[in-house]
RNA sequence: CGCGGGGUAGAGCAGUUGGUAGCUCGUCGGGCUCAUAACCCGGAGGUCGGAGGUUCGAGUCCUCCCUCCGCUACCA
């Protein structure tokens, strides 16, 4: 560890399609940079880079919905992300982009690299191509009708309403989500890049080397090395990227994840032009990317891979990856707006940067998923910045200008409960930069707090302002170590709360705190004039919490109201009366009903047709319980192949209509019909 | 279905190689009054997701189950 001599940092590329939200910088952001910002205190040579990932397909679509091109949206959010990581005091090295000129130009000339080595597989194979909108189409772009359960909003990879697994092969009817077109075949060519070739050495670089690193990113490694890798595509057929820079491979641009790490490398070439090489290419750089659970498997095999096949580069030393943040007992979405946005947040509380900084390294997903609320963020706020940290710097400014007209006073009779005191704060340094060098960020945070605790403790167990009446002398070592505790907790808490410490450090009139003084009882010499009492943090009253609150329902019910004024499904293609003959729809009365075990939308029902009793497997369990199912009478599709779900053979289909919301009812005839009435 | 990570007081988290269950916030009671109705002390509150098992002894090891989150390769 201590071998190395410098620390490069990445935190990973916010994608340039919406701001940057809490859920992003409670996993990434704020930890990359209080790890970041320790070491820098602690002298060490530390690089810190990132930028916008700014390539893939969701950006070519949100430019096509919105009528403007794809650098139209990456210039948007660049900015505007830039701008509050910045605001924010997220201090990189480097903020750049994957559109820049010089990551095009890197990225390039990787590919290239391994192109010309023979490191990639060349494979040619057929893809769904939308003839409207001239581009091939991700899976998740493709939509038809599962072949499962019949949900005609499908997607190419998985079926939202019955959980199924899909390829696009499997849907029936399959077209384009992007222009509603049918879908043609064509062929195409693609690189791929063989991770089996890897599997090796990756195994015993993670399983036997890093066995240190946290549980989650090392259980998700082993995951997918014992699960056999597979060669993956490093190409697309897209206009939108980094063009692969091969003869004959116009249209195609690499993978955005192939490109997007790379922008690491680019970024720090743009900033380093000379130099960059030593913290890519040198053993004695230690390298540790901050990313997100997401991510682990990009940043820990196939970004490795892709180094070692280029030759030349480390590895990373650690990949420190967090869970997710939840909000307000929801997941964090940006398409149903359900998050608190950076770039608001430092409108709503303007100089308010480490309350948020504070909250959310104190709960940070560390170990597993959380949940942020204003609530909570309140709380945290005013009983413990305010009424801890600020409390006890002000308790200490206050009475020093009031016994000693805010001159640090001479240590005149000293006490052993002060050495005892002063005694713990080198043992909580220590304590902070063990958590610190092993990621545990909440842990350390909880160490600064609590050398405002004993600060606290310290100053009612001494009662200054009641000695003051009878031992001034006395009363001047108690606030001369009091405020050699100050200065202490300006170093203790830089790291965390950069805003707060420069103004506590302004209020002591100290300048050039390096952490090597955290600990020092002497921080502060006798006579040395400070400033008067500021107000290190301020309270949050219930009114603007319930400001936040409104807002986020007011968002939530705006989405709702919005899917439910979305158009009715669109109008089919005209069909003639044969086609319709085909279909053997009649009446049915469930007689048994009961949870198909292990999910959680099917039922398996047997019913009565009039013609039999037959079996059949449905998605409706969200919707009616099987209490609820039995005796109903029902419409089925009758004549539908016979298909196995969870296997069970399926024989029929449920007639259903399906509100916008999703919700859905079953069709029942007006009153009881014979069972195997035809209907149409 | 498979795999990975969670499930410990009202909330958020610690619990090292198995040995009387801890911390912060909240809550209740008391004290103090320098301080942003802030501070200090004390109390209450947990059958450690459930069921078995190993052991003198299990939150900690083993098995099964339930549950939440994620991954499952063209959602970055």
């Amino acid at each position: 560890m201590s071998d190395y001599k410098r620390i490069l940092v990445t935190s990973a590329l916010p994608y340039a399609n919406g701001p940057v939200h809490i859920g992003h910088l409670a996993g990434v952001y704020v930890p990359a940079d209080i790890y970041v910002r320790y070491q820098r205190m602690r002298g060490r040579e530390v690089l810190f880079v990132c930028g916008s990932d700014e390539h893939g397909v969701p950006i070519t679509i949100k430019a096509r919905q919105q009528g403007c091109t794809p650098q139209d949206i990456v210039d948007k959010y660049h900015s505007i992300i830039k701008k509050s990581f910045a605001d924010f005091g997220i201090d990189f090295d480097i903020y750049s982009r994957t559109s820049s000129k010089i990551h095009h130009e890197t990225a390039s000339e990787f590919f290239r690299k391994l192109y010309d080595e023979g490191k990639f597989i060349e494979k040619e194979s057929e893809q769904y191509y939308d003839e409207e909108a001239k581009t091939f189409l991700a899976d998740r772009y493709i939509v038809g009708t599962c072949p499962k359960c019949g949900n005609e909003g499908a997607y190419g990879d998985q079926c939202e309403k019955c959980g199924s697994t899909l390829s696009p092969e499997e849907l029936i009817n399959p077209h384009s989500a992007i222009s509603g077109s049918p879908l043609v075949k064509r062929k195409t060519k693609h690189w791929y890049l063989p991770l089996d070739r890897d599997e090796q050495w990756l195994r015993k670089w993670i399983l036997e080397d890093h066995k240190e690193w946290k549980v989650n990113v090392y259980g998700q490694c082993k995951s997918w090395l014992d699960g056999g890798l597979l060669p993956r595509a490093v190409s697309r057929d897209l206009d939108w990227g980094v063009p692969v820079p091969v003869e004959g491979a116009e249209g195609k641009v690499l993978y955005v994840w192939f490109d997007a790490p790379i922008g690491y490398i680019s970024n720090t070439k743009e900033l380093l032009p000379d130099s960059w090489e030593k913290w890519w290419k040198s053993e004695d750089t230690k390298l540790v990317h901050f990313i997100g659970k997401d991510n682990i498997v990009f940043h820990c095999i196939v970004f490795p891979s892709m180094l070692k096949a280029y030759g030349d580069f480390i590895l990373p030393d650690n990949v420190p990856a967090n869970e997710f943040l939840n909000l307000e007992g929801d997941k964090i979405s940006t398409s149903r707006n359900w998050a608190v946005w950076l770039n608001e947040y430092l409108e709503d509380f303007p100089g308010m940067q480490d309350v948020l900084r504070y909250v959310l390294t104190a709960n940070a997903p560390e170990t597993k998923d959380n949940d942020f609320t204003w609530k909570d963020f309140q709380t945290r706020n005013n009983s413990e910045l305010v009424a801890i940290y600020g409390n006890f710097v002000n308790r200490a400014v206050v009475l020093t200008h009031k016994y000693f007209d805010g001159k640090v006073p001479v240590n005149a009779k000293p006490e052993a409960v002060d050495v005892e005191t002063l005694a713990q704060l080198p043992q909580i340094r220590e304590a902070i930069e063990d958590y610190i060098e092993h990621y545990k960020f909440r842990e350390a945070l909880k160490e600064a707090m609590n050398m405002a605790r004993i600060g606290n403790k310290y100053i009612s167990d001494t009662e200054p302002w009641k000695v003051a009446k009878t031992d001034i002398d006395r009363t001047a070592s108690i606030l001369y170590t009091s405020l050699q505790i100050c200065a202490n907790l300006a170093i203790a808490f830089s790291p965390f709360l950069p805003f707060s410490s420069a103004k506590l450090q302004q209020m002591l009139c100290l300048d050039k705190l390096s952490w090597d003084d955290l600990g020092r009882a002497e921080i502060m010499p006798s006579g040395h004039q400070i400033a008067p009492a500021q107000l290190m943090f301020a309270k949050i009253e219930d009114a603007q919490i319930d400001a936040q609150i409104a807002k986020l329902q007011a968002s939530k019910a705006a989405h709702e109201a919005a899917a439910k004024v979305s158009a009715p499904a669109p109008a089919k293609a005209e069909c003639i009366f044969e086609d319709f003959e085909k279909m053997d729809i009649r009446t049915a009365t469930v007689l048994e009903a009961e949870k198909v075990p292990n999910t959680d939308k099917l039922l398996h029902l047997k019913i009565d047709t009039g013609l039999d009793v037959r079996e059949l497997v449905s998605g409706i369990a969200k919707y009616y319980t099987p209490e609820e199912m039995v005796g109903k009478q029902i419409c089925i599709l009758a004549n539908l192949k016979p298909r196995k779900i969870k296997g069970i053979v399926s024989q029929g289909m449920i007639l259903m209509a399906e509100q916008p919301d999703g919700k859905m009812r079953i069709i029942s005839p007006e009153e009881r019909l014979e069972n195997g009435s035809t209907i149409g």
